[in-house]
DNA sequence: GGGGATTACGTCTAGCGTAATTATG
DNA sequence: CATAATTACGCTAGACGTAATCCCC
């Protein structure tokens, strides 16, 4: 499951045109279309009625708008809950012969945590 | 962003071991191996410490975790959402001669509704 | 004919699997 | 040495863009 293909939905649920929201994804009317055929094809429904004056929700694509909302905002706070973390230090351990490096090393097997190189 | 990702990173996170979770996904073990770096490319973070028994989660892949299981659990939901309203009927109106048609596709143009053939 | 979406087609990247490599205990 | 993850490499499927086509006002 793309999410990409969501956002695709989304912005044209709300615009109503290809033409309007695929430069606001950077990409073609037709990279768009193919978006929303892959993901129509992936969920086995068809979410939108296609007219010569642009696109408008089926019933599945009614039911389904809230919950693509709903996900997206999931993703957003996901990929922030990375990174917002305050990074206190960081310590190449390369040298074992050192004591303090021993005890940094015995720290680090005791309580991994990200950003280490080894 | 990709789902698989999100998925793999909770049963490897879960598992602690790429061979016990990749054949669970249907992948194989390096499969799991490249989803994982993938995701933590796009992150911008990492999420496991390696070791030669098995995969840890790091600070971020603990701040990530929660985040992850809610995101697939409103991918399911959204999932869940098409297909399962009630259809009522389905009807193919070619012929705009006879009166009924007409009242019908009127009804079609007001209020448009899936699995109408055009 | 004009506006809008789709299809056709060439290209390019991403993802998987098999096999070889590295690293730890 | 055994185990577990990574890297190398060839392949296939998916995604995008350009151009051509279809369809309804």
């Amino acid at each position: 499951m793309d999410l990409d293909g969501v956002r695709t939905f989304l912005l044209v649920a709300e615009l109503g045109r290809l033409q309007d929201a695929a430069p606001e994804l950077g990409i073609t009317q037709q990279a768009a279309s193919k978006r929303l055929r892959s993901l129509e094809r992936r969920l086995g429904a068809t979410l939108f009625t296609r007219t010569p004056r642009g696109l408008r929700l089926t019933v599945d694509g009614q039911a389904f708008a809230p919950h693509a909302r709903e996900l997206v905002l999931a993703a957003d706070r996901a990929v922030r809950s990375v990174g917002s973390v305050d990074r206190a230090i960081r310590v190449d351990v390369t040298n074992r012969r050192i004591a303090p490096a021993v005890a940094v090393e015995d720290f680090h097997r005791a309580c991994p945590i990200s950003n280490w190189t080894s």
